[in-house]
DNA sequence: GTCTATAAGGTGATAGAC
DNA sequence: GTCTATCACCTTATAGAC
């Protein structure tokens, strides 16, 4: 971290304040102490709180949306294979990650600006999927589904249980936290195992 | 409106403003204006802003958890049945309060405080769902699962579509309101199938 | 580029009249 | 109970020295 220059450790320390707790609840003062320098220096670098915080949000935004698509489009040919592929890596990398949905849903919803276009620019494009689901059930491998559904099915069981770890944690194991991160790690294998289970045509 | 007493009146308007903002985004001021009174009143009625947010806070919970238990334990007896009725309730529920779930979840990750303990007092019995969900696993009629996860990938493809629907709309539909609102009644039934479809025995 | 000092405006909270 | 006026503090942002 020490041998970062100065932008970076600002970008670093800005990341870790707005995400932990928003646009409104963040602090330039604890980036500052954070990245270990000065509060002028902030603006020098980013000039305002709201210019460095919607770099935050483009970042926040690329390590979660577009790595949708790229474990989607992933190698293995069997399609079953590419959905035990894509929960496993997905819920991996939400894990390491675990407060961005929530924060990314927050600012959209509290945030009356424009932050969506962020979304927008990412120019996601979901041709190819819907393409692969759609022969799947013309060949008569999976049931009919809408395409959406399935992704959408997928993605909520991937992300919604991390995102809300503390009422999971809280509900189900009184609060602890090894018992919770089991049942994440199980759910790698079994999230994927649900919907092959769902969609498959014996 | 108008024929609330002053302490409802302010609670609507604390409401929609902690809701929409969270806690630190929210002004007082703002909460005054929407309930048509004056700021010193809400000191008068609740004495500070954090006393007034765990009002709010606790009723926010309210109207979603205990729902949970209460809409699972329906009059339906057959187990198929109760899920079809769960995910059908609990989604319109959802949708009639849509920016809950991601105030609560985005509360309890910022907050360093003892907001998790609303959950805890909740004191959430979730026995009779573990025993219910066990009792069709042993007689053979669904295959086994474990009951968190069951329970967990019901909530997650209920909750998480609405609680994220700028980023769905966006995704899927450019921002079309028309079009996500359809695929969210189109879910009321079809979850409950794609859930049926993966667990049930032939 | 980096710092200290300070400006300028906003925010929760209270005092005190009615 | 309800209001106006005001305090005390906090936060972003800038000026200006080095």
């Amino acid at each position: 971290m020490e041998d970062l220059n100065t932008e970076d450790k600002i970008v670093n320390a800005a990341e870790a304040e707005f995400i932990e707790r928003g646009y409104s609840g963040a602090r330039m003062q604890a980036i500052a102490d954070k990245a270990g320098i000065n509060k002028a220096l902030l603006h020098y670098y980013f000039r305002s709180k709201e210019k460095l915080f919607e770099v935050i949000f483009k970042l926040a935004i690329k390590m979660l949306i577009p790595k949708f698509i790229g474990i989607i489009t992933s190698p293995e040919t069997d399609f079953f294979d590419k959905i035990r592929y894509f929960v496993k890596e997905y819920i991996t990398v939400v894990m390491k990650n675990p407060h961005i949905p929530g924060f990314i849903i927050h600012e959209l919803n509290s945030n009356n600006s424009s932050l969506i276009n962020v979304i927008s620019d990412l120019n996601l494009n979901l041709s190819p999927v819907y393409k692969m689901i759609q022969e799947e059930i013309d060949e008569g491998r999976i049931k009919p589904i809408r395409p959406e559904n399935l992704i959408l099915n997928i993605v909520s069981m991937s992300i919604f249980p991390i995102e809300a770890s503390p009422i999971i944690k809280a509900i189900f194991f009184k609060g602890n936290q090894k018992q919770y991160l089991e049942l994440i790690e199980q759910r790698k294998e079994e999230v994927a195992e649900f919907i092959i289970n769902s969609i498959r045509i014996k």
